[in-house]
DNA sequence: AACCAATTCAAACAATAGTTTGAAATGTAT
DNA sequence: ATACATTTCAAACTATTGTTTGAATTGGTT
């Protein structure tokens, strides 16, 4: 069966990806995780560079779609969305990835992570590439939701976002281990999400300082 | 002249690290750059590890009593402070690097974000047992500034702020690209930071939403 | 059952990594 | 200037990486 042995690449492969990070993953690790031959990745994806890609792919093509609707739904109900609104349009679909493989949610954020701060911009420039137009559905939103910043501002800000989000999740694990040690807090995915959603929220929405020129002025 | 190489290999390696991270830049890269001998980094730093542990104790040791003695100017001149202003505590420290070492701000901060990112932990680690006096002065001014949070909603908040931040600076170099070729935007350091000081701000001091189990009711 | 394509497999390959070695060179103190 | 310790250097070593190869096996079709 083939279609098994590309399916437990995969799974094998976005549990260690996510886990340990692209670099530090060898195929040989992969394979014999997934109970395969190590030549199997080459023939069934050509390289290790494409094994990443159809793993981010295979959540690529349910999440991106999912926010879609979401904004469609909340645009067409809210004219004029606030900020929390807009961002808890990533909510339902983040959290429907678990239903599709167990710990789904987990797993594609950090792979998220991952992807953006070791791929050099390659994730950036693909998800740009594949996915423009529901990143524009968003930018515009966000837009509608605050209007007075310009849009160098709402770009900023929309990766300062990025990085609280993609950071938090590849750092998950270890941010959990400390909560549960020092604050007896046992933490799921979902529990980070909402802790995440009033702090994104609030800074997107923050009042801009944008003539300044000094940052040592803005404070004091 | 000893000093002459290690100083030599000390530079290579920050500008190469912060730019492709410590697994992606090979001792033979470094010490290329360095205009040294290959051996010369096992002579004097004993291994790659303890090459990157000193890369970033060389700013760590400026940049740390920095932080604690403007925490201490704040608390003495406002025993009740801002999150604002806490916050601010960070950014002379980290220009004051670019009096030590051309693009010092830059490194470092990039240095920090793949540390975060990259070492699963370890980095965190060692600034937690070399700095912990100084990181627990910073989380007793922040409580300071937002006393209705409890402890750990103020472990996660800045968690987040590190996780804008280090994000932010790492990709740093990929953003401002982006910056100048659609927005104009002529980025430095400085004004990213400047940036950046609203949005973790208002993040840091947003209302929690503590007892809420259910992410999609918060929001919806 | 025979045939052909698709897949699996063990083995080897080429490239790169960090590290070690021992001789050569340099510097320093007597 | 001699003797000693420090530093540099080219080369080799060991391990690991992604990839390729060609034979063996499996699967489906006639």
């Amino acid at each position: 069966m083939s279609a098994d042995t590309k399916v437990q690449i995969l799974d094998a492969a976005e549990s260690l990806f996510s886990e340990h990070g692209f670099g530090d993953t060898s195929l040989r690790t992969i394979t014999s995780q997934a109970k395969v031959n190590l030549a199997s990745v080459n023939y069934h994806f050509g390289s290790k560079k494409q094994l990443i890609q159809e793993v981010l792919q295979r959540y690529l093509t349910v999440f991106m779609p999912a926010v879609d609707d979401q904004l469609t739904h909340l645009l067409q109900k809210h004219p004029k969305p606030d900020v929390s609104q807009v961002f808890s349009c990533l909510v339902e679909p983040l959290l429907s990835l678990n239903q599709i493989r167990p710990d789904g949610t987990a797993i594609f954020v950090r792979l998220l992570g991952r992807g953006y701060s070791e791929s050099q911009g390659h994730l950036r420039k693909y998800i740009t590439f594949h996915y423009g137009e529901v990143l524009r559905r968003f930018v515009q939103a966000v837009h509608l939701a605050v209007p007075q910043l310009s849009p160098a501002e709402i770009f900023w800000r929309l990766h300062f976002a990025i990085g609280t989000f993609v950071f938090t999740m590849a750092s998950s694990k270890a941010l959990s281990e400390i909560a549960l040690a020092d604050y007896q807090q046992d933490v799921t995915v979902q529990g980070i999400i909402s802790r995440l959603m009033p702090y994104i929220s609030a800074g997107v929405g923050a009042q801009a300082t944008e003539t300044s020129v000094n940052p040592l002025l803005d404070i004091a």
